[in-house]
RNA sequence: GGAGGGGUACCCAAGCGGUCAACGGGGGCAGACUGUAAAUCUGCUGGCUCAGCCUUCAGAGGUUCGAAUCCUCUCCCCUCCA
């Protein structure tokens, strides 16, 4: 592939490149480049909002490059206070170690395991001395530091700054001299802490790394980015049925985002999607595609199939789905009110909730609506017991 | 070290002696509708042996017939001054 071909692809759903013309010089000594991105660990699942810079790096492997998937335990200490404007709590060896062990596991569903290292960046970090620690500081001034936007959104308003916190900038930028990075991608929101490494490279007496920045996916909700802690992600451990199923609860607006930045089709064939929807296509049907897609890359195509069915099945044609839970529940009266036994099977997490659930039409025993809070089940006996439209068991009583 | 402001349910945030299981918003859940777990509308959102009862408003005491609301002490957070 000739270098205009290759930055095409490099280009792609990215936000910036900074610079462009160095890239491109990179590209034309025709040596495989060392691109490096890190990741926090704190999440201990990656979700697809990971993906998007995931896929980009696997963009590089595929381009025949080096790809680096460098795990921050050791700024994991320090904690990154980007895009939060308040100090976010350092992190326990225990936790993070844990935590990397997992990304490890999960990374290789996407990126190629021959062209990626793996590395840690305490490898250099935690050897560091005090004085190499200070000789590090020198090379960055406070007003720079200051210009990063939460920073000076936070020194403006009063807003405590921890002097750890200044660290974190200059601790990753100097993983990209430590490593000696061509390459550097990372979300919009690291676009400050990834220059920082371009400058550390340039104090230290190397090449620049050229900053690749991906746009942030925004989650389930469409408004905040998709993350771990806000509950709005989907992970990709997740069961086919489950990924299935919150893809199609995206907003038929924000289908559209996640094409862009998670499909591997083509532009053209996106731009096709738009144009049938707006001639009338239901937009469900293009979901389903998107949602076959990601359940393909992370399960089987057959898995993508048997996800889509399971979802017409229990959603369009409202049928009982056929995994369903045994759960067996002790009843010695030989009879038990509706509550309880929702309850004791585990569909809801109170019995105050149960009533709730009843008194509003939710609750299902082999299809007939349950209404009276105090309808009482015969026992022994087996129902299929439906609370809302997604949670089912059947309940062995006895 | 000094001065001041706060800690209320999953989150934000009212309340400032009884009518408070606690306004409102967000989130979540449910129902209706539908072209989907989209959108929209409506309801629910501490627990229980549920027309009743029990435990909540940082923690521990106290005043009172009665406290989230008043008093005392403790813990934690924030701002300003030094």
């Amino acid at each position: 592939m000739n270098v205009d071909e290759q930055l095409a692809e490099i280009n792609r759903g990215a936000d910036e490149i900074l610079v462009e013309s160095e890239l491109r010089k990179k590209l034309e000594r025709g040596a495989p480049l060392r691109v490096k991105a890190g990741f926090d660990p704190t999440a201990p699942d990656l979700h697809l909002g990971h993906t998007v810079l995931l896929n980009k790096m696997r963009t590089f492997q595929e381009l025949g490059h080096e790809v680096i998937f460098l795990i921050g335990d050791f700024t994991g200490l320090i904690g990154d206070p980007s895009g939060k404007s308040v100090t976010r709590p350092a992190l326990t060896e225990e936790e993070i170690q844990a935590n990397a062990q997992t990304y490890k596991e999960q990374v290789f569903k996407i990126l190629d395991p021959e062209r990626t290292t793996v590395d840690f960046n305490s490898r250099w970090m935690s050897d560091m001395s005090s004085a190499d620690m200070i000789r590090l500081t020198t090379k960055h001034t406070v007003a720079r530091m200051l210009e990063r936007d939460d920073f000076s959104k936070r020194y403006k308003s009063n807003t405590p700054i921890s002097i750890h916190e200044f660290l974190y900038p200059l601790v990753q930028g100097y993983d990209s001299v430590a490593l000696k990075a061509d390459v550097e991608l990372g979300g919009t929101d690291q676009k400050f802490n990834l220059l920082v490494g371009r400058q550390l490279q340039s104090q230290y007496g190397q090449e620049s790394q050229v900053v690749l920045t991906m746009p942030l996916l925004e989650g389930l909700d469409g408004v905040k980015k998709m993350s771990k802690s806000l509950g709005n992600y989907i992970g990709i451990d997740e069961p086919a049925n489950e990924m299935f199923g919150k893809v199609m609860s995206l907003s038929d607006d924000l289908m559209w985002r996640y094409f862009e930045l998670l499909s591997f089709e083509p532009l053209s064939a996106i731009e096709g999607y738009r144009k049938s929807v707006g001639q009338g296509a239901n937009p469900r049907d293009i979901k389903f595609a998107l949602g076959k897609e990601l359940v393909a890359r992370f399960h089987s195509a057959t898995a993508a199939n048997a996800a889509q069915e399971a979802f017409v099945q229990r959603f369009q044609k409202n049928a009982v789905p056929d995994d369903l839970a045994e759960v067996s529940v002790a009843c010695e009266e030989g009879s038990m009110g509706i509550a309880h036994m929702a309850k004791a099977a585990g569909l809801v997490s109170s019995t105050s909730e149960a009533m709730r659930m009843v008194k509003q039409g939710a609750v299902r025993i082999g299809g007939e609506k349950i209404s009276d809070p105090k309808a009482i089940i015969e026992s022994p006996g087996e129902y299929i017991l439906q609370v809302g439209k997604r949670k089912f068991a059947k309940v062995i009583l006895g």
